[in-house]
RNA sequence: CGGGGCGUGGCGCAGCCUGGUAGCGCACCUGCCUUGGGAGCAGGGGGUCGGCCGUUCAAAUCGGCUCGCCCCGACCA
């Protein structure tokens, strides 16, 4: 009977937590594996998730003053060899087309891994004067990297994201866009998405080959790994020279021009899985789930279900009215049981339960996917379903946020000392976020991460500047810097 | 790319050691009956055991090769 029972459930995560991950993504059919090797398949749960964060997402790029457009899938192999840095960073991983048309081709197409090179190369023909500038242009798009080990949503070989790329005329502006376009990725995933987040820059090992700067939001996962959500690039002029994009400034002089580029990608659906979900399934956040609401019918004799289904639908009508995602689970022959459990695995914010007895009462039982069993049920009358429901979505929201936070606190610590931050870092599995004083050397960040297999993850802004000593070589170190294992 | 594990109806597995008509649970179809936390009964459909080669009267089972997938590590959004 338990075997029969476990069969039901997904693996605890407290048990295997990459194999929960696992499951989930499968059972709440957000994506299922594909025939190609390191691909997946979004299936429309999954998917609905990526169209709400894509469409809020691109309204918030698009305040910044950005717009769509939309380049080529396939780029001249010699575009990636004009950038030194950029070629040695991903030259491994692309996908190389040589044969088309049944013919082999002069020059192989590389299938982009990322498109600053394109974008680059149409830049240097459409900016030829400060009034050209800035030129800020946002795509969603696919891109490939042949990944050597590949998981649902956190790596795949092909993904998809949206990637912004900006010039501007002085080295302050494009430093200014650089962070405000961070601080957009900040507002929305923890915000929109729930996911609390730090935030910062990156270590020149970690840094994007081809930029001067790169800032990280960075997401501390429940079992203790960090996943970097979104990244924002300081390019310098580095493609610009290397791509001949050249204006004339207000006094006639020629210039290259300082540029960024931006971007966050599927990836997040993974963040969203494990940062919210639990051993009944997703959690998914009300902003991002395609059905925000569920109301599952409950009758005994066909009269029954006639009274039910009317005020069922009709509480369904005054939340499509009030705005809110509503679907009405009309399915015969499932048991109530069976259908909690279903939209509980799908991660449905908030369920309404109607019966004989709630309409002889006039009103429903509300259950919140937030908190588990009977604390999260409440009873509302009927008139007031869509208002309070409504006012609880908001209210899981918010909670989705506070609930991931207080288990990221508690897997962030300080430490002085190297040989308790190496003792942290022990053995399979995640050992948290450690904040800790980092001189900057590479050799003592080479060091931690050989011995600890944490690596430096963000460098936070607006340090309070408290002198302290380097924990790997004792020198005097200025800044205090967020080490973790990372996915 | 190194280490480990696994390939048997859609999914999860047993059978393999000790070759001999391919089985179980879930899911699916039909009917009855059911619905406040994963219902029950009855009937039914569906696989030739990842692929190739070999041993044998006979291979899911033994041997060799090969392909694929998953997990762990190094590399990376």
């Amino acid at each position: 009977m338990a075997e029969k029972i476990d069969e039901k459930k997904v693996t605890p995560r407290s048990q295997d937590f990459a194999a929960w991950y696992n499951d989930l993504i499968i059972r709440a059919e957000l994506a299922d594996y594909s025939p190609v090797r390191g691909c997946i398949v979004f299936r429309p749960d999954g998917f609905a998730i990526w169209e709400h964060l894509r469409d809020e997402l691109d309204r918030r790029i698009k305040k910044t003053g950005a717009r769509n457009a939309y380049f080529p899938l396939f780029i001249p192999q010699s575009f990636l060899q004009k950038e030194a840095q950029h070629v040695e960073g991903f030259a491994p991983e692309v996908a190389v087309v040589t044969h088309g048309g049944g013919k082999e081709l002069e020059e192989p197409l590389i299938v982009r891994p990322t498109s600053e090179t394109i974008i680059n190369h149409m830049f240097a023909q459409w900016i030829h004067s400060h009034r050209d500038l800035p030129l800020m242009v946002n795509q969603w798009c696919n891109v490939v990297r042949w990944e050597l080990r590949t998981r649902p949503f956190l790596r795949t070989s092909e993904f998809l994201w949206q990637e912004g790329h900006t010039a501007h005329a002085t080295r302050e502006e494009a430093e200014r866009e650089t962070l405000t376009m961070l601080e957009v990725y900040r507002g929305f995933v923890e915000d929109y998405l729930a996911i609390p987040l730090v935030y910062g820059r990156k270590s020149a090992a970690e840094r994007f080959p081809g930029a001067e700067e790169t800032y990280t939001i960075e997401g501390l996962m429940p079992d203790g790994r960090a996943l970097q959500c979104g990244t924002s690039h300081y390019l310098g002029q580095n493609f610009a020279k290397a791509f001949e994009i050249r204006f004339l400034d207000e006094t006639n002089q020629l210039q290259h021009p300082h540029q960024t580029s931006w971007g966050v990608s599927t990836r997040l659906l993974g963040a969203i899985v494990m940062a919210h979900g639990d051993d009944q399934g997703l959690r998914l956040p009300p902003a991002v789930a395609s059905t925000q609401v569920v109301i599952v019918p409950i009758w005994r004799k066909a009269e029954e279900g006639e009274n039910v289904l009317v005020a069922a639908r009709s509480i369904r009508h005054s939340l499509e009215q009030a705005g809110v995602r509503v679907r009405l689970d009309e399915r015969e022959g499932l048991t109530p049981g069976f259908k909690f459990n279903d939209w509980e695995m799908r991660g449905v914010p908030l369920r309404i339960e109607i019966g004989p007895r709630d309409v002889a009462a006039g009103e429903v039982v509300m259950a919140r996917r937030d908190i588990a069993g009977p604390p999260g049920k409440s009873k509302a009358p009927i008139a007031q379903a869509a208002e309070r429901s409504t006012a609880v979505l908001a209210e899981i929201q918010k909670n989705l946020y506070q609930q991931a936070k207080a288990v990221a606190d508690q897997n962030t610590r300080r430490f002085d000392d190297y040989g308790k931050l190496s003792a942290q870092m022990q053995g399979e599995g995640g050992g948290g976020l450690a904040d800790i004083h980092w001189c900057g050397n590479p050799e003592c960040e080479t060091k931690i991460r050989e011995e600890t297999r944490a690596t430096c993850r963000a460098i936070p802004l607006n340090q309070d500047g408290a002198p302290g000593k380097c924990i790997v070589c004792g020198e005097s170190a200025k800044e205090r810097a967020f080490f973790a294992k990372a996915y």
